[in-house]
DNA sequence: AGGTTAGTGACAGCCGCTGACAGTTGACAA
DNA sequence: TTGTCAACTGTCAGCGGCTGTCACTAACCT
């Protein structure tokens, strides 16, 4: 049960969010300031900084949470599954259910905008790339586990995640300059494109 | 031939990233403030911004040399290697002649011991990773058209590009947090993790 | 109903960064 | 040498992100 200061807080944090990110993908996110946020919610900036840590952060903010929800992916795979096989099947099943993931906070198309303005605001892409190191870390720490193995020793889980990320991250970039922006092709991109990992490492590419 | 004007400008360029990088690393980045440089040097704030565009940009100025130095010796790298291998003998040379790309700025302890204090710093960490992937993004482009591929259409040349990104990074973290911070063991550390990516992806590690 | 606590607004201030303008110093030709 | 022009610098004023402080209001809990 949830108390009226508890939904009260969490309508607040809501409403900075959302409009955040609206302000975000229409006018850009350097054109926006913190002011202007907290003026659409009608409280004071200070009020912002009590609910996020920065621009940044709210910016972020949609992508933390489907960041967790793809570590709890890894974590939920069946124990038999390989390493790269289990990063690849959490990965789509994030995908597949970004809907519930996302859509109690803001509308997926809002979430799917917002991808497109942190891969073009440098800044943004920063933060993100940051963001997505730290939960390769974590994602390196499951898998070793999983696998058991030490990662303080054994290179490979890193190696693995680092493999996974990078993939990961070719598929997003092109996903975002792709002209079919939509919740499918982001999955066939990235299958696709692990599926190709191998063939890009080994071999003559002149060959083809 | 230099001019004295040039001259001056060289000097007072080089005082202030020297100034920085020594301050950066031995009081941190955060707690060291724009001024605080600017008066080590002896010259106005505004005129450290006519130099760097940031605060940011004079403590990966540095960084920013050397990835100029291996995009170079990648495109200089002999047309019948295979990409990967062309990536690792350029990365190796690389740090093979560290010296003579950093020492005539700042000496090449200064440089090290910047490593480590981006690798600890999330805002600089953040950039850096930044600067990693435009630097990939043109690495990709030398890669494809060294093997004759049209780099909008094989996803091949970026895969392999933020593999081998991927590596790097993963040895950079592990040689910035090690005790053996000297300039042979981020070689060799570099190396066997290239070898090992391998083995990291196909296969079962609970058979070791 | 009344004391306690959580959440908020208003204000002051630091720091990174930029634009504008005036002063100074080196470059180059008369 | 001197005068002119361009380059370089300092000063000042100001914006935006962010933080500490403190008084005030609203929700919570007997």
């Amino acid at each position: 049960m949830e108390t009226l200061r508890e939904r009260k807080k969490r309508r607040t944090r809501e409403s900075l969010l959302r409009a955040a990110l609206e302000l975000f993908t229409s006018q850009g996110y350097e054109r926006t300031t913190v002011d202007e946020i907290a003026e659409a919610v009608d409280v004071s900036q200070r009020t912002f900084f009590r609910y996020f840590a920065g621009k940044e952060d709210v910016a972020l903010a949609v992508q933390k949470m489907t960041e967790a929800a793809f570590v709890a992916a890894v974590r939920a795979r069946p124990a038999h599954e390989a390493p790269m096989q289990a990063l690849r099947q959490a990965f789509l099943e994030g995908w597949d259910t970004i809907r519930e993931t996302v859509e109690s906070v803001v509308p997926v198309e809002l979430y799917l905008r917002m991808y497109r303005t942190i891969e073009s605001t440098p800044a943004l892409l920063a933060a993100h790339l940051r963001r997505s190191a730290a939960t390769e870390e974590t994602i390196a720490r499951v898998l070793a586990e999983r696998e058991g193995v030490d990662v303080d020793t054994d290179p490979r889980p890193r190696l693995a995640v680092a493999v996974f990320g990078g993939v990961i991250r070719v598929s997003e970039r092109r996903w975002c300059t792709s002209e079919d922006f939509g919740l499918e092709s982001i999955r066939t991109l990235t299958a696709e494109y692990l599926d190709q990992v191998g063939s890009a490492l080994t071999g003559n590419w002149r060959t083809g």
